[in-house]
DNA sequence: TAAGTCATGTAAAAAGTTACATGATTCT
DNA sequence: AGAATCATGTAACTTTTTACATGACTTA
C-alpha cells in the first residue's frame, strides 16, 4: 500500500465520503501536510475496495449527479491503526528557497532582500490563517482538545505542527532580512 | 530548466567539480534541503553543457579513472543569479507523520507515545549534528558570516534553516508526547 | 578476498501531475 | 450567457527513484 491509500482511509475513518468529497479535502491539504489530485483518488478507491478496506453505496440524487459514498471497513480500520503507529520513513525535504539561499552570495543585496521579504510575507500570511483556525478550534472544541481519542484533537495537533512550521520559517526569513539589511563589508 | 539544473549550477558556482563529486554532494543534501541521485546528474550536466551554461575539461588520472571536471560559464552564472532572486514556487509539503497524526485518535496511547518519542529522538539527533556544524562554522568562518557576498555566509544561512526546522519539529513531537502522557479522560 | 571508493553512464519502473472527457445543475 | 460546482473517471506526460552495466584501484 502506498501512502495515498492511508490518506483516504484516514479521511474515511472519520466519516463516509464520496470520491469527490475526498478529492476536495485532499486538494485543500489534509492536516495541512498531505495532498493529492482527484485523478489519484478514484483509482485508489477502487484498489482499496478490491482489498476489502472500504465499501461503497450508491446514493441517488435528484438535483445533482448520483454519487458513490465510501465507508471504511473493520479491516480497513485495523490496517490504518497499524500504519498510524509505525514510525514514518524519513522523507528528505526539498525546499527551493533554501537551495536559492545556497547561491545567494552571488546576487546583490537589494534583490536578495526582496526575495526574503516576499517569502516572509507569505509565511506570515499562512501563519495568520492557521492562527485563526486555532482560535476557532480552541473555542469550539475546547473539551475535545485534551482527549487524544478525539478526531478534533488529531486535527488540532496537525494544525499546531503547521503553526510551528510557518512561524519558524517566517522567523528564518526575518533573520535573513536582518543579515542582508545590515551595513556590512561590501556585498 | 528544472530545479535540478540550478542545483548543479549552484554547486559549480563555488568550484569546478566532476559529475561524481556533484552527485556525492547532492546525495548528502546540498544546504540540507536539496538532494538528487547520480542518475539524475549526468544527463543534466550534458543538457547544461548543450545550453552553454557549463563546460568540461578532461582530467587524466593515473591511480584512478579519468574524470570530466565541469565549470560554470558566464551565461550560467547570469542565469543562476536570475533564478536565485526570483521567488520560489510554493511547494506543498508532504509529511507522513502529520498524516499519521490525523489518524492518531484511533490508536491507543502507548503506541502513539512510542511513535512521537521515536520521531522526537530522530529530530533531536539531527539537530545535534547541525549544531555541531554550526559551532564549527562560527569558529572557522567567523568573519565571513557577516558577509552576504561570501559562500560561507550562504552555507551558514542554509544551516540555520535546518536548525530551526529540526528544533521546531522536535518541539512539536515533545508537545505530542506531553499531551499523550497526561492522565486524561480515557484514550 | 570481499567490500568500498572513484568514475560515468543507460534503462526500467514507479510515482505524481496535468490534460482529456462528459454532463447536469446552480449561481452571478 | 458564462462560470462554477457536483460528479466520476481515463490517458498522456513528466518527474523521480531503482536497478542495470562496467571496471580499476584501495582498504580491511
Amino acid at each position: 500500500m502506498r501512502t495515498i491509500g492511508y490518506a483516504l482511509l484516514a479521511l474515511l475513518a472519520r466519516e463516509p465520503l464520496s470520491g469527490y468529497d475526498i478529492a476536495r479535502q485532499l486538494r485543500e491539504r489534509v492536516g495541512n501536510f498531505w495532498y493529492a489530485s482527484h485523478s489519484h483518488v478514484y483509482p485508489e478507491l477502487a484498489r482499496l475496495e478490491a482489498d476489502g478496506l472500504v465499501v461503497h453505496e450508491l446514493v441517488e440524487q435528484s438535483d445533482r449527479p448520483d454519487k458513490k459514498v465510501f465507508a471504511i471497513t473493520g479491516p480497513g480500520r485495523d490496517l490504518l491503526r497499524q500504519w498510524a503507529t509505525a514510525p514514518a520513513a524519513e522523507m528528505p525535504t526539498r525546499d527551493e528557497l533554501v537551495l536559492k539561499t545556497y547561491a545567494i552570495w552571488l546576487v546583490d543585496r537589494s534583490a536578495a532582500l526582496a526575495l526574503y521579504r516576499e517569502h516572509e510575507r507569505r509565511h506570515l500570511a499562512q501563519l495568520e490563517r492557521y492562527e485563526r483556525a486555532r482560535g476557532w478550534m480552541e473555542q469550539e472544541w475546547r473539551a475535545d482538545l485534551r482527549r487524544p481519542d478525539s478526531p478534533h484533537f488529531a486535527s488540532y495537533a496537525a494544525l499546531r505542527r503547521g503553526i510551528g512550521y510557518e512561524r519558524e520559517y517566517a522567523a528564518w526569513c526575518g533573520w535573513m532580512v536582518e543579515q542582508l539589511a545590515q551595513e556590512g563589508p561590501a556585498g
